[in-house]
DNA sequence: CTGAAAGCGCTTACAG
DNA sequence: CTGAAAGCGCTTACAG
């Protein structure tokens, strides 16, 4: 059987309140006895039961996290940078997959309520009144990452979006193009559709540009698979075209593979510029110029700001990051 | 205050043992009551406690998983797969990212344990003595997952290396190539990387092609990093080489990079096979023929032998999971 | 059909 | 400096 604290205590021949002032490094006893004590810990290779410890702190020491989809490059970098602020301030990391279903997330929070973690982070989420209100009911820290609420007061971590879009447009204006594609993501979706759109159209404006509907084509999602043909589509409303901001990497490589079937060579003939930074932009053939969101550094941010509301019990501010441009190689300055 | 079982029994004028029995759906109550509890337990809004069932039960219905990285695309689609089966058997799924480090997997373990998880698993890691005595006292089910353990009786779920190598070269050679080359991950590697050398040099053999020291080439590493510059050594080596299998996908899109730089087109100058089928592998320009180890499905299958070990009591076999070529377009036929 | 009580493995006043 | 005891929120014999 796994030892107990009875065990330990009964070995050194003290109460078990002393094995557990020791094991806490509170105060209240010799050195001799604590020497005893950790003698007799090592000789039965205990180790304590957090699940007890948890019952009495109401601390579990974990962190719920909730990911549209787990398995894709972006969730996996902020992942990573979560983790690992996590695994230094003694917390661990429960992982969660809604498949952006209402009923897998609701069962979700269910479950982390019931094992009590101490805090949770919805990533790349919408939060519905719905979920409000049971995060509210948990009555636990929680933080909104690449995403943020209108409606709620949650505190989050996210890039400006729009700021970033802009930047982006911006950037393919100051390298001489004027006639400036869009493949956007679902519009409807006020974190990471309109914003970007919003960005690209201000870039123009600001430029002396007028926006042209023809230069905008907008896809189903961020992914790929949702770029497919896209690129074509945008050329055949507009074959004026120079560069394209495409609203995510994925998308950016989509484009990509679409401009190489129809035997368009990037950046010779068309410029594109991806957003996120993930992965797959530095293995892009060639390499993807693309907007970098800090992803990984917003994981760990994020885990910071939850761990400190954890610890002080008040409520934090959110934090907009930089972002910033990855120049790689397929944006060529246009004559 | 979160309502215990205690406000509920008081609220519907029974005991917390009847409670209890309706909760977890036993029997010994009338259907009155149970009416009466039902809603007191929605009134209040109540939840059980993980935590205390945990600790008298001794289940925590949670699973902890380790990976070397946990944002590896590798990861994550097994990650995933792991997750689904998880979920929908009642678990949870703690995360922890070694980042192959001694030190990091010893303290990951200690704090499994201590939080007392129902099970582990280990993915793409080598199990050492150090380890193996550690997962021993602990006393909980393990499974490997895309690694082995020739030393410790640990049940695993992997592709057979050898022969999964031994399949993408014939297919090479069936394409007709006779000067194939490899890009090999570090040698010194038992389940990644010498067993793949040795499916590549069996496919030659069978083929009636010697096996040419200056055909192959061996990284640090499995990633597109460690890959860099590695397709040029290849051919300075040797420069007859008309198709290349590359240890990873990484390494193949690394080798691609590499091409494109280097003027070289695949396929129409080189044929290059990948092994993984990670997602880049169907975004790479253009589209990667590789060796598919069936990740998301390796992942499932391994949290599935680790539910049926914690169910049965009982040790469990290990499985080798089938590979297969997903023919994209990196790979043609040579005249 | 139902409840009182013990116990899971800890922490923390309280008393000495 | 140290220990007995209560209690965290449950489950489960045991008795009725």
């Amino acid at each position: 059987m796994t030892p107990t604290i009875k065990d330990v205590a009964k070995k050194a021949n003290v109460s078990i309140a002393t094995v557990s002032r020791i094991l806490n490094n509170q105060q209240g006893y010799s050195l001799k006895t604590k020497e005893r004590v950790i003698e007799a810990i090592k000789d039965l290779g205990y180790q304590p039961n957090a699940i007890a410890r948890g019952l009495i702190n109401k601390r579990t020491q974990t962190l719920g996290i909730l990911f549209p989809d787990v398995s894709s490059m972006f969730s996996s970098d902020i992942l990573k940078g979560i983790e690992e602020i996590a695994h230094t301030k003694g917390h661990s990391v429960v992982v969660c997959h809604t498949d952006s279903s209402k009923k897998r997330m609701t069962k979700y929070l269910q479950v982390l309520n019931e094992k009590r973690v101490d805090g949770i982070i919805f990533t790349s989420e919408v939060i519905t009144e719905d979920y409000y209100k049971i995060i509210e009911e948990m009555d636990v820290p929680v933080v909104l990452l690449a995403t943020q609420s209108y409606r709620f007061p949650l505190p989050y971590v996210k890039v400006d979006d729009k700021h970033a879009a802009y930047s982006a447009v911006s950037y393919l204006i100051e390298k001489g193009h004027r006639n400036i594609g869009m493949i956007s993501g679902p519009i409807e979706d006020e974190i990471a559709g309109r914003p970007r759109v919003e960005g690209y159209k201000q870039a123009l404006e600001e430029h002396g540009i007028t926006f042209d509907e023809k230069k905008l084509v907008i896809t189903s999602g961020f992914y790929y698979e949702t770029g497919t043909g896209m690129l074509s589509r945008l050329l055949k409303q507009d074959e004026s075209i120079t560069a394209v901001f495409a609203a995510s990497d994925e998308l950016a490589v989509s484009a990509m593979s679409n401009a190489f079937e129809m035997g368009i060579h990037v950046p010779n003939e068309l410029s594109i510029i991806g957003y996120d930074n993930l992965k797959i932009s530095q293995m892009a053939i060639p390499p993807l110029t693309t907007l970098a969101q800090p992803l990984y550094e917003m994981g760990k941010l994020g885990a910071e700001l939850l761990l400190d509301m954890l610890e002080t019990g008040k409520a934090v501010e959110s934090r907009i990051v930089p972002h910033h441009i990855v120049e790689r190689k397929t944006v060529k300055a246009y004559e």
